[in-house]
DNA sequence: TTGAAAGCGCTAACAT
DNA sequence: ATGTTAGCGCTTTCAA
């Protein structure tokens, strides 16, 4: 219809700047009214380059997770990548059935919304000698890129705090492992610098739901009666005790103070309002797209290790009303 | 290594029936040792199968939407199809531009979080002749499936409930517009059969945070200073309400009763409790996918509509003690 | 039950 | 600056 090759279609489409001027034209008329739409899977077929990133991601109704994902698609739109999401799974225990399932896609590289420790997942992902982004933990060694919240800070900006505010009856209660354990790590470090560690630790490593907290905070009592602090794993917890304890007449922060973890949207809007660590956890997400479209595109300068900064926020259920 | 052709490969590994016992075994033997993997891009090339379902979804920052995702997800769980992301978008101003740039991987289905309404893109879908599915709202004609809410039973129960527990100047905020219209219609309805109206609308067509909950509160009260009872569009509103309600120390319900609508995770542990519409959007996402799956595979009693149940929960925050 | 030939729609490599 | 040829890896079609 342009009275052009197939061929010179083809390079006015992906590389108009070696075509005549005239001729790119005709040819984007013509596109225009046939609709004519490129056939992806016959380009990715021939060129060997796949347009796919697949995204494992544990769970949407983990608002960090959800948060990180959207960020992620945000950074990539309007790219020529799409994202594909996998068959999930935590990529804590992620194997390597998994891990073949989408190899049929050729992608162009993958995204785990947590850290592989599978150590067989982790030498298949690297013999596939494509991009691999890892997001939020607080590992030495990732298999290629990493965006990280560093946990273990987190922790000691908690630890720290505590401290200032005079608390010496320290409980902690939620996950302990794999990304857990940098912030308890933290926690406990900066306790040391003041000569104090934790008076009580609570693994629980399964869900962690309101009703959870709500649960924990007996529990922590009964173990720990002198307790004035409870430190929490996430902020759903965190809340779930600031209802136990409204629920049996305790005084927060007075005679028990509550810091969670995340800065989930309502953190800022109990009462009182609760101390956790702000994760941005969309900057998160987006940031490990902005990087691994560098790397896509072969920008020698793309970071393998980036950190995104965390920030303590310090609110009413910690804070004590100095004397 | 099997000693066969490629297209006897190709026949063990799609319809294994066809191939001879010992041949397939051979066959797979082969493809165990060397970890073949299929080339699915060549493989939907000549075939000309797709195994693409696009998904558009506004946010996945949304929980509702977020679990409706997580909820499809699953259901193509182990299925021949692959979810793919689309760039994001409202799906109530999805534009022909955006469609457009799905349809380089000829999707075999298309998912949308919500109703298009925008007609050209409307018609657009239809001509496209694959299947679209729809989710939420509740519309008489949907493009072509449709897994929906029933807003307006929603709205109902709302309405029949506070009438019952004896409210008489009822204010509604929130979205009045597309997927909330049917939900307000409802709840005036129910009104309306016993002689009452809402005394007080109150638009509010952006974001709906815990923020604008509070903020809101206090608009309410202004413009209808006897209100006894409000009705939010979203339980993070109305979370922010009950806060407001705390702050100046107003007795919920007893001063003010409060709705919500969605019975998010905090609903049930809220204090008092919060009154709301359960919408199950796991369910809806997952149904949606089950439906999708049943009419990829040609099933013909795979019904187009299909309607999500949704459930009052009537809670503290409007139930009064009975004198 | 298996295989040979052809071709899906595009683009790399090599002309011109 | 444009075109010719070939072929990506599979599966459809036809044949044996």
């Amino acid at each position: 219809m342009a009275g052009v090759s197939p061929i010179t279609v083809s390079r006015a489409l992906r590389t108009p700047e070696k075509v005549k001027q005239a001729t790119l034209d005709r040819v984007l008329e013509a596109v225009a009214e046939t609709g004519y739409q490129i056939n992806s899977i016959a380009s990715s077929l021939r060129s060997g380059q796949s347009a796919f990133v697949t995204v494992f991601v544990a769970s949407l109704q983990n608002l960090h997770y959800a948060a990180a994902t959207q960020g992620l698609i945000d950074a990539f739109k309007g790219s020529r990548y799409h994202l594909m999401f996998a068959q999930t799974g935590y990529a804590e225990d992620i194997d390597v059935e998994l891990l073949r399932s989408m190899l049929p896609f050729r992608p162009a590289a993958v995204v785990f919304s947590g850290i592989v420790r599978n150590p067989v997942a982790v030498s298949f992902l690297k013999s596939l000698a494509i991009p691999v982004m890892e997001l939020w933990g607080e590992v030495p060694d990732p298999i290629d890129m990493l965006v990280m919240s560093p946990a273990r800070e987190g922790g000691r900006l908690i630890g720290e705090h505590l401290v200032a505010e005079g608390y010496r009856r320290i409980a902690y209660a939620g996950h302990t492992i794999s990304r857990s354990l940098p912030r308890i790590e933290g926690l406990r470090e900066a306790l040391a610098g003041h000569g104090q560690d934790l008076a009580l630790l609570l693994p629980m490593e399964g869900t962690t739901e309101m009703a959870d907290g709500i649960a924990v905070f007996d529990r922590i009592l009964e173990q720990l009666p002198d307790c004035d602090v409870m430190v929490f794993g996430t902020d759903v917890m965190a809340v779930g005790a600031l209802v136990r304890a409204q629920q049996r007449g305790m005084s927060v922060p007075d005679q028990i103070a509550i810091a969670g973890y995340g800065d989930l949207f309502f953190a800022a809007h109990t009462m009182p309002q609760l101390t956790t660590v702000h994760m941005a956890p969309y900057r998160i997400g987006e940031t490990a797209g902005k990087q691994l479209q560098r790397r896509l595109n072969g920008d020698p300068e793309a970071e393998r290790i980036i950190q995104v900064p965390l920030r303590l926020m310090a609110r009413g259920s910690t804070t004590r009303r100095k004397a």
